[in-house]
DNA sequence: CAATCGCTCATTGGATACAATCTCCACCTC
DNA sequence: GAGGTGGAGATTGTATCCAATGAGCGATTG
């Protein structure tokens, strides 16, 4: 029997952070908009205090603002916030590639092509949402490699801090065209053990979201 | 009239935050040990909710352990967890130092020099405690100055998931010596305008800090 | 005697109820 | 009419109570 994977949430906090960073994603909670308690957690099913705990969660990821006896509202990203988020994604993603790539394995290399493969499979099918899962496991797939835990937790949270912007990036068939090959690049580079290359082409894959995105939002 | 500052913390959960970052630093509430939400609330005077919701703050900056329907715990630094937190720690600052620099302004550099002093003082009367918090308002004038929010935030996180040995290192005065006059040549450096010369005195600030830690803490 | 089962108790998770605070707006004052 | 004042209602903050879960341990069974 292949092992079931039976993941239910064992706690209502869980389950209601899980929905909220949907619902964050997928815009349903707007940015700037106060997050009602009463009728969220309504929503959900579950009285205020899980929800309360999983909004805490948030909060700490930056991903909510909460003001005492005010409440919390959905963070608003605008450009600049944008830009510091990748110039620091730049400063610590570019360190875990220089660790990882001297000392990855064939196995993990091998999960990398896999990831990368779905990604195109999954864009080719037009499915937005698997194509964002498989574009993380490609990503951080390379990144844990490295083996620095509270880093790559860091990259994490500031890629959730981003992920709104990402499907907007990703709805573009042009952009996306241009992801797959930056990917192969990448992945080539890490084949030939060539970390400063990785680093590179993971650059110019982060800059070209950058200015594409710039062009889209408003200026602050 | 000099307007008083008033600060009573607005919400209990606010409080008790304070209360139990002081208690993990003053290890109080020792690395590994569990918090027994009971006993914890009661000697604070509250209930278990407010208390729940400042440990899901510190389970977002990594100072406890969630694990569902076991509770929460103070978490562990070995060794290799406080390298990789001043690896980080390392690539934050010395962007923030980077940026800082070019624009820093005279008042600015004013009041670093003032925090410089401060943290000699305490030091000369003993005063472990203020010469911790002169030194942060030292370090975080600087990285401050680089108007990056969410990485000022960031490396606040990292300073205090080791405020524990922090205050380790300065219990001896030979170290407190080095300090002074580590910190006399980045200031010295920002004066000049020269921030590679500032990067590099801080690196050298953080890896003393580090060998002599690495000498006194558990192997893992 | 080893392994498993099932009970008990300590502890955490969550729902409800109530207290505290903020927002908003009608009203008053000058 | 500008500015301040004082509720009313909405919303958040916290205490209390009960349910759910997990750890420990003795009993049972092969």
């Amino acid at each position: 029997m292949t092992r079931q994977q039976f993941r239910r949430p064992p706690t209502a906090q869980e389950a209601v952070l899980a929905e909220l960073r949907r619902a964050i994603i997928s815009g349903e909670l707007r940015p700037g908009e106060q997050v009602l308690q009463d009728a969220l957690a309504e929503r959900f099913g579950v009285s205020r205090v899980p929800l309360r705990e999983a909004l805490k969660i948030l909060e700490g990821e930056g991903q909510v603002i909460y003001r005492p006896h005010r409440g919390y509202f959905v963070a608003e990203l605008d450009i600049d916030d944008l830009r510091e988020v990748y110039r620091i994604r730049d400063l610590l993603e570019s360190e875990a590639v220089r660790v990882a790539v001297p000392k990855i394995t064939r196995e993990q290399i091998t999960a990398l092509a896999e990831a990368l493969e779905a990604v195109e499979h999954a864009s080719a099918a037009g499915d937005l949402q698997m194509m964002t899962e498989a574009n993380r496991r490609f990503h951080f797939g390379l990144i844990e490699s490295a083996g620095m835990p509270r880093l790559s937790r860091l990259v994490r949270v500031l890629w959730d801090a981003t992920d709104v912007y990402r499907s907007l990036y990703y709805s573009d068939g042009n952009h996306r065209e241009a992801v797959h090959d930056e990917h192969r690049a990448v992945l080539e580079a890490v084949r030939l053990g060539d970390a400063e290359r990785a680093v590179t082409e993971l650059r110019t894959h982060r800059d070209r979201a950058v200015s594409a995105l710039e062009r889209v939002l408003p200026a602050r």
